[in-house]
DNA sequence: GTGAAAGCGCTAACAG
DNA sequence: CTGTTAGCGCTTTCAC
């Protein structure tokens, strides 16, 4: 592998002015910094980021935990806050944490080993895990993502995840529901308690009553959305709708439902926090709250980096997503 | 940020113990190993990754270039990459071509700078970029996946799409459809020319004759889909089956046949190369050749990591990976 | 069983 | 406008 030493003596110059002529950090004569591109060149010469890294204390690279990479949310999500990385020259290290506690310890210290200019992160449940609740000791930057952290002040971008569960379950009861099941995701994580809360608020608000029964929760994953629909299933009085809150355990819920035969929104209607990418496409196409993890991600993105200047200075900021109701034909 | 020589300070040893007591280099006293991990836990101390990579010339991270991480198809290979990589002590850094050859070539640079002990690669198009061409003279390792490069003898792991796109096809056939549209990706990739010689296959075998306006490009994005289906149903004698040869493609298909109200399979069958997610969910649901993207990317992965033993002695494999035709509703 | 010291490839004073 | 050189934090001979 040649390096900026091969490059000086072939240019006939020290390996100070490569290292300026490739950082544009000095003036440079420029017929000097011709020969020195040119011995660039013909020497196929690319300079070790590694080494850049270790002299400057700076990676140029974001490190991100989400949940599922597989999960078109965190996907789409991953995609914006790449696009907005690249645009200020910064790369997006993206690690799974398959809500798994486990491995989100181990990769949020091995990002840390990797000295990583900055982190994204999605915690797991409710964020209490020590790596996690260290993170504000370290002193790297970090926004959280989707989800945020129990007891700790950081900035976060988040859905409004409040209102769009509020919507979703008022838009149920207008649809004359007084029975309606609710399938959340893992106890204690921000996004499953807000968007309790804006059911809660919306049975509430219109006189009815919230029934232990009708809350399940799912893990966010298919099989529980499948497993929480059958235990609906089964109750002696079972809700007339179902409401959803993420995309994987609609998943599950569609599955069962159209596995059972059941007419929808006839027998039952469905109801979904976080569109899936066909929703369209089904028979009958999908009401969801929909939302936007491609802005989630930008904007993260973009606050983290503005964190790089200002050290610490700026107050915390939360941000919340907007949400919107898209009605179509499953209830 | 504490360093090893902290470390090696606060226990009273040298750094070459604190660096042996880490690695397990060398025998250490169990002693003097204790007093070294207790000083670590007490300075909180994390080895720094970017100084042992300059150091020992191994990053112990592989960098992957696919095609869009938000295509199910490419997010699931990640998956089974990045989990064969993990068990094997290495972690994966993902990028996006987005099939656009200087983004592909921007990331392939990137992650040479950044020295990866090796790649996976999806080359854009039919893979004749200077960036992936030159891949051989560089002394890294890497495997293509799913497609490969034009005259580069290397390793990769690819679907068995000649296979694949005959049994559709004569499936179709099978079912009494003569004209048969073909909407394939980008011209010159590999899965692109191979599909089409699968549907050749099966269209000579049966007497049939490939017309020229019955094979279409789509650019392997749903936009694509949706143009070339509105081509075939604009042809005086529009075909009676549409073979849709990736799953982006697909969904373009089915909405532009869903909008138009076009009842299936009697009106116009449908078959996909490459299974969508909830393609059991569709009305009807869909016919499809089910690839498997898991275990092309845990295969890719460990076959470039036995290229880290045997340097280039063993020769070059091509492995290709099942694919089964799921019969459903569509077709 | 342990330590001293020479680099890995680069950047950035400092000096001219 | 250009060069010399001291590290960044670590691993690894070589020596004891």
């Amino acid at each position: 592998m040649t390096t900026i030493r091969d490059v000086a003596r072939e240019a006939g110059v020290s390996v100070a002015t490569v290292s300026h002529v490739i950082n544009g950090t000095r003036p440079v004569a420029s017929d000097t910094a011709e020969r020195v591109r040119q011995a660039m060149e013909v020497l196929d010469y690319h300079p070790n980021a590694v080494a850049q890294s270790l002299r400057t204390r700076k990676t140029h690279a974001i490190g991100a935990v989400v949940s599922d990479i597989t999960n078109p949310f965190f996907a789409t999500l991953v995609r914006g806050a790449e696009d907005a990385a690249i645009e200020a020259g910064y790369s997006l290290i993206v690690c799974n944490s398959d809500e798994s506690p486990e491995k989100e310890d181990r990769y949020v210290r091995l990002l840390r080993r990797r000295r990583m200019d900055g982190l994204l992160i999605s915690p797991v449940g409710d964020g209490s895990s020590s790596v996690v609740q260290e993170l504000p000791h370290w002193d790297t930057p970090f926004v959280f993502i989707d989800r945020r952290a129990e007891g700790i002040a950081a900035d976060a971008v988040l859905s409004d995840n409040v209102a769009g569960a509020y919507q979703a379950t008022k838009h149920l009861i207008d649809r004359g529901h007084h029975r309606i099941g609710i399938i959340l995701g893992i106890k204690g994580a921000t996004t499953t308690e807000e968007r309790l809360a804006g059911y809660r608020k919306a049975l509430t608000e219109a006189g009815l009553s919230v029934s232990k029964e009708l809350v399940a929760y799912g893990g966010y994953r298919i099989e529980g959305g499948r497993k929480a629909t059958e235990d609906f299933l089964s109750l002696s009085d079972p809700p007339t709708a179902i409401f959803s809150t993420n995309n994987l355990m609609t998943v599950g819920v569609l599955k069962t439902i159209a596995q059972r035969k059941i007419a929808v929104p006839q027998a039952m209607a469905i109801i979904s926090f976080d569109d899936l990418d066909l929703g369209e496409l089904f028979q009958p196409p999908l009401t969801a709250v929909t939302q936007n993890p491609y802005e989630i991600g930008r904007i993260a993105m973009g606050l983290l980096l503005t964190r790089f200047e200002d050290k610490g200075k700026r107050a915390v900021e939360e941000i919340r997503v907007p949400v919107v109701l898209t009605v179509r034909g499953s209830t």
